[in-house]
DNA sequence: GCACTAGTAGTCAAGTTTGATTACCCTGAA
DNA sequence: TTCAGGGTAATCAAACTTGACTACTAGTGC
């Protein structure tokens, strides 16, 4: 799975209503287009898939503002809301060394209560251990690990991603447990799209991101 | 970018001559079903799209051996090697936060010389440093970072993650420029199939005789 | 002699991703 | 005036990925 449900539900539940170009464009503004596969297409093949399996609703727009194509708002439903708390729990539990996904459940996670997201990164830390411990048992062999060649640099790479992944995990707990952020329910929420006529606080004579690279 | 091609491409180059089973195979004993996508139908799916851009060269052979379904062998032609050693070298410099792009690119990297190994990780560590850089010049806000919120743990686990990229790609430089490992032209390489009818050298605690290759 | 399991070899439909492209409007300069 | 460039909004074909499925054989136990 990629993180491109997550963003895509996300960004039209803090919008309550949006269409395709706003999803991208906060997706833009989250630098998701660098971290994650939020291109155009994926982005509007997900609204169209979600409507379809009923986590989104569609409304058909006549183009009216600009003369444009036809554009679609949608709306989250309520099984696109259960689905998109479920993915939040997931991506921030599991590890699939896939960054993009964790990238993604970040920026939500302040969706839940802060009691549930220490018990998820716990878990987290859990999952990486016993990953760690299952890849260096089965991947050992008997007569050392001379025996694996340059293959064993893989190993190595693996098990320090592991390790530097449950260390950085156990930062952001204790960073969590010490207060920091606001979370469900502990007053004003942090928002992090950009409203219809916002102006990006980024654009002030800077560069985009996009460009670097 | 995915790994498929590269693993696919290096595993038919170290038969000679290979049928997909093989490579499904050969993709399995290196725990490749593990950290990427090398599944049956994307390592079938590359071997026939590379077949017909002329990277590989498919034999079909008739049902001989078992009666099973018509099988096909493959063998690299010289533009695939060409391709091969293009992909090696890029994804052993280029930091695209994708870690199976890069693990592919460990297990063969002793396709390449040391010296030339040295310099692509060279590139590398400075190409990690140009992108944390980068991120770091244009995410950190005037007003400092408790503007960012929450978002800014995103900044933070990337930047982590890219700091260990570039502190674990050190210590390998070190490794390889201390000797270690047999790299092309160096003797003897280390080779990574399973024969036709070789057993599994994990289950006899030696590794096979040298295949050709 | 029959069902069961495991191994060999590969296909297929459905879903996803990519990169290019379309179509429209507005603005400012030549 | 007219036309290049840039923003708005989305589509499309081609490629890729996934997970389930087919089909056939060789042992194995009972």
């Amino acid at each position: 799975m990629s993180a491109i449900r997550l963003l895509v539900l996300g960004a039209v539940r803090q919008h309550g209503r949006a269409h395709g170009y706003q999803v991208r464009n906060d997706l833009e503004y989250w630098g998701a287009h660098e971290w994650s596969n939020a291109k155009p297409g994926s982005i509007y093949h997900a609204l169209k898939q979600m409507a379809k399996q009923g986590l989104l609703l569609a409304h058909e727009i006549a183009p009216s503002t600009a003369g444009g194509p036809p554009r679609t708002e949608y709306e989250i439903t309520e099984a696109g809301t259960g689905e998109y708390l479920t993915l939040l729990r997931h991506y921030l539990t599991a590890y699939d060394q896939k960054p993009d996904v964790l990238t993604a459940a970040l920026g939500f996670m302040v969706d839940l209560d802060r009691e549930e997201v220490l018990e998820l990164l716990e878990e987290r830390v859990r999952a990486i251990e016993e990953w760690r411990k299952g890849v260096t048992e089965y991947y050992t062999p008997e007569e050392g690990p001379e025996q694996l060649g340059h293959i064993g640099e893989i190993m190595n790479f693996w098990v320090t991603s592991a390790d530097t992944g449950a260390q950085w995990t156990r930062g952001l707990i204790e960073r969590i447990r010490g207060g920091a952020y606001v979370f469900s329910g502990e007053g004003d929420p942090f928002v992090g799209v950009l409203a219809d006529d916002d102006e990006n606080p980024y654009a002030t004579g800077k560069s985009h991101p996009g460009d670097a690279h």
